[in-house]
DNA sequence: TTTTTTGCAAAACCTTTGCAGTTGG
DNA sequence: CCAACTGCAAAGGTTTTGCAAAAAA
């Protein structure tokens, strides 16, 4: 059991070019696909598939990311125990980082975190990405707020 | 939603000590509790509550574990899709990394981390545990075998 | 027209809950 | 004895699958 289809990012700026990048699969363009792509462009923040199915049928939603998934034009990631969250596939891909406290997340730019990425990858000889499950910890105001437990 | 109950571990270095501290908390030692910690006891490798349960109630497994990880004896990781993985807690808990493609994983010691910890926590402003969820990345045998996706 | 995709319904999978009966202390 | 715990059965939440009908190209 692996983690992610793992398809290489397919970085699409718009959503027509997104659509173009379908058809060019050889894929159709269904009105359950453009509603699911429309909702990631609309708003950037990772979404669950009942938010992006937007009162569709749900099935057709899985059945969609898994596709766009494959061809690389959007991720997942899974944020704690709720279901999965998808959003755009950037140029780069954004990282995760949730307070195990408050649950609290952020997106964050790969590059910030690609000195450890490296003394990880020293230590431990894989090369790590935080897109599928975020960087677990306690946030900075969590710290303060009661210093233990 | 937060990830984890987070009572503090509590390290118990055998059977017999993990029983008394169930009884110090007023809790009772019955049949389905022995059995779980004995599995765990037997077995250090996180094992899911289908493992744990060797043929009893699945729901009273569930009940169990987490009861025994509110009292800190034990902790769950995330490795994946599947069902999640149970261990005893140690008196310092390890961590886990993954490899996105092939799906092995290793636990590592904490102090094997901490230079990535001190780094991410001054850029990020969280201190991280990769307890709950592994690092996941692409272990070495895997980035040979084939240099890209 | 033909192949893909859909919508619905049902199931699969992991986990939680209600409740009457059992049991540990 | 009696509160804690169990086993069973049922439900909850997320995701997948089968299939006949609809629609994209």
């Amino acid at each position: 059991m692996t983690l992610a289809h793992h398809a290489p990012a397919l970085h699409a700026p718009d959503l027509a070019t997104a659509l173009g990048a379908l058809r060019a699969h050889g894929l159709r363009i269904s009105a359950s696909r453009r509603q699911v792509l429309a909702a990631l462009y609309a708003d950037p923040r990772p979404q669950t598939a009942e938010q992006l199915a937007a009162g569709g049928d749900l099935a057709s939603v899985y059945r969609n990311l898994d596709v766009l998934e494959g061809v690389g034009l959007i991720r997942h990631v899974h944020l704690g125990h709720g279901p999965g969250l998808y959003s755009l596939a950037g140029r780069e891909d954004v990282e995760f980082v949730t307070c195990e406290r408050c649950g609290a997340f952020e997106a964050v730019e790969p590059h910030r975190l690609d000195a450890a990425r490296d003394l990880i990858e020293r230590e431990l000889g894989y090369r790590p990405r935080f897109t599928h499950f975020p960087i677990v910890g306690v946030c900075a105001s969590c710290k303060e707020n009661h210093a233990h437990s």
